[in-house]
DNA sequence: CTGGATCCTCAGGGATACTG
DNA sequence: CAGTATCCCTGAGGATCCAG
């Protein structure tokens, strides 16, 4: 077996990126609440519906983690009852890039390990 | 505000591709081993000394995490000292496309919030 | 060297109750 | 409705020792 001495490196730098990234993903929430935000602005209680399992700790916290990786934005009306509104920010689209990735392992991987 | 009733057309059996996604990369290490292998076969020390903090222990599991789920495989040379080689699957090549998103990602994020 | 076995810690996350 | 506070538990992950 030959050994390269140069064979990892293109991931010195690459592999902080991947760790940054999965820092900020971690969890097995703030994607799930992202891709929600992405199809629309929604509010408190609709994005707990749409999620499935989630607390509403959890959504809180996650939503303010979000939001100060600057993914989400959250809109308060001064109205009764309470209205809060949260959105993605441009910044948050670019992780439909990772989601696509994401979800076509998904079905790639299901078929190969479920279905096969 | 107007209320689309199908804003969440794209994202039914979507969701639950990501969310398969999720579980099998889960945790801080999955990625990392694989981004170390896909850089070519190693040994087990190799990739311990090769990722930051992780221990034998937490190698050893998620090797065999991986090795289940058709990311990697091991061969074993029966000598002494032993030997043991892991190297990915075409499988897990597959997942390169996830790896450069998040690469991509993760160094749009930085410069984003840190380097702003 | 390659890990298995054991023990321990701590943060992620659930349940419930309560406030504005 | 939109959360916050509190309590608690599980499981990811670290440290160490040990065997083949």
């Amino acid at each position: 077996m030959k050994q390269e001495t140069q064979n990892n490196d293109c991931s010195k730098a690459d592999l902080m990126a991947v760790k940054d990234a999965l820092e900020v993903l971690n969890g097995r929430w703030k994607l799930q609440i992202l891709i929600a935000l992405l199809n629309g602005t929604k509010r408190f209680k609709q994005i707990a519906r749409e999620i499935d399992g989630i607390s509403d700790r959890m959504l809180s916290k996650e939503l303010k983690d979000l939001e100060e990786n600057q993914l989400v934005v959250r809109k308060v009306y001064d109205a009764f009852p309470p209205i809060v509104e949260y959105s993605t920010t441009k910044h948050a689209e670019t992780l439909s890039t990772v989601i696509y990735a994401l979800r076509e392992w998904g079905y790639l991987h299901r078929k190969k390990i479920i279905g096969k």
